[in-house]
DNA sequence: CTGAAAGCGCTTACAG
DNA sequence: CTGAAAGCGCTTACAG
């Protein structure tokens, strides 16, 4: 009766009467030998019943890397790209044996180090790299067809394409690699179709200073009649901010999210934005991981959720 | 200059002179043995220059877990909560020199015994578990003092101290193991208060089916003067539907949410809600989880963040 | 085809 | 006070 133990490779190759190490060779198919039909069914089988299952730990220690795959997750990245992501992620890793585990808060090479150090992962992943580069979503870098680059081109078109051509892009008040990356693509984007750069400003969290900027801001530049916002979250600011100064929108003034994270409906005007399916990004980036082909694995492309806001 | 070895305790061994016994004495401040300042002093900065740090995946194989703790944590549980609790979680475990990991999505006792089997963490936490029995949050079972009894007691208070006697609780149309707790909840919290035991009703994502259900809720009970919303998301739900339907908040019909989760700012009528701070609650489980006292630990009360809903 | 042996890096009785 | 040895559970050259 008292606490079971573990079932081990010793007691399956008790069990099945060879040796551990052939058990090891029919649990891991080893192309290297060959083993009767036999015996292997005989493992097999013994393995089955005694309901062996290998020990991680073990394993870890003599392979060097753990079946695990961190991902550094920022705060303030939830939206549905990061949502579909993480399932992607997870499942590829799944179908490949291995487990996602997610680390939230900041983070520094010290945090990073410190899960090195405990639990060998095999890839320590940073959300929203493959995004950022565009690195395997196509071969020119940034991600024109399938990555951040494209889909902040989709959301200035979407405003081009109802008239604006004078926008700005409201920022977060807080620190990001994709910022500076986000405005980056968005210039381009807009020298592409052939109107100005956009300007930018910081939208910050509290609501009075949200409505000081953004006044302050349309002073300085009257000709705007668009805002582009980083995420939902900031343009959701905006249209709040907009909506204290009185301005109407969309008459007066157009707003666009980024990155669909379910509250643009709960808002009057509801906000329009673009909407990532970033599964297969998920996917790509645990295939990488594992040192994998991508081949085959297309996402598919973003677009834009027409509400009332533009 | 090829890939640099990893330092091992043979290494800091062979540094100071000592066996590899001693070095783990020393590094582990066994107390069981005795070992002379100076062998100490030299076995220390022997393993600080060569800046050693244990191998976490063999020293849980020889323990049998691993200085990691995971946290499962369902879909549709973001909000101040559990932003807070991670925190605290966090914060406490790093104290112990443990790191805490995140699991997302749908849990099966099969994705917790893969984990346990991957990396052997020293504990596997549910999200919400500590909150919900009110385990060591008090004594009296289900968290009167600091847990979800005391808040949704406080909700309740709240409405009841506006007038409102005739209470509806809006539910996700998901499960939960939540539901049904905070339900009896508040259902208990009526009765000591001395007001009807709230019905409730679920508020589906969709829009228009979240505006039929309202709809049809208040056409059985007209009675009903207040919504108390399980979360922000519901509440922000039925806030939606009560603008559809033409019904004015908060003076035809208030509505209240539950745990802040940021949004509540960005919508006109803005929502009036509950807010606690969990960061202890974490701070709690996490020595719970590591056997530890919890002594001293006394979550801050949770307060109704007054904004215009109610 | 199969087994004995080494070794991943650590901790902890055990023997001096 | 300190060291040699065993062992956590696995994989993989190596020798038959």
């Amino acid at each position: 009766m008292g606490a079971s133990r573990r079932v081990t490779l010793k007691d399956v190759a008790a069990a099945s009467g060879v040796s551990r190490a052939t058990v090891s060779f029919v649990l891991n198919d080893d192309p290297g030998q060959t083993i009767s039909a036999a015996t292997r069914d005989r493992v097999q089988r013994a393995a089955r019943d005694l309901g062996y299952v290998p020990h991680g730990v073990a394993r870890a220690l003599r392979e060097g890397a753990s079946r695990v795959v961190v991902l550094n997750i920022d705060a303030g990245m939830e939206g549905n790209y990061s949502r579909s992501y993480v399932r992607g992620l997870d499942a590829e890793l799944a179908a490949h044996d291995h487990v996602l585990l997610v680390r939230h808060g900041h983070h520094t090479p010290q945090s990073t180090r410190r899960i090195l150090d405990a639990i060998a992962p095999r890839a320590v992943l940073r959300f929203g790299e493959t995004y950022l580069t565009g690195h395997e979503l196509d071969d020119l870098g940034g991600g024109w067809r399938a990555g951040l680059a494209a889909h902040s081109a989709l959301q200035l078109r979407h405003l081009v394409d109802h008239g604006h051509t004078r926008v700005a892009v409201a920022l977060p008040d807080t620190e990001s690699p994709l910022i500076a990356a986000r405005l980056k693509f968005t210039a381009h984007a807009a020298t592409n179709m052939d109107v100005p750069v956009p300007a930018s400003f910081a939208a910050p969290r509290d609501r009075a200073a949200c409505a000081e900027a953004v006044e302050e801001f349309l002073l300085e530049a009257p000709e705007v009649t668009a805002v582009a916002g980083f995420n939902d979250d900031v343009a959701l600011r905006v249209l709040m901010a907009l909506r204290d100064l009185g301005r109407r929108v969309p008459d007066e003034i157009a707003v666009i999210g980024f990155d669909d994270n379910g509250y643009g409906e709960y808002v009057s005007p509801t906000l329009t934005t673009v909407h990532v399916d970033a599964e297969v990004h998920g996917r790509i980036a645990a295939r990488l991981a594992l040192g994998l082909e991508t081949g085959g694995l297309r996402p598919p492309p973003a677009r834009v959720v027409v509400r009332h806001s533009v």
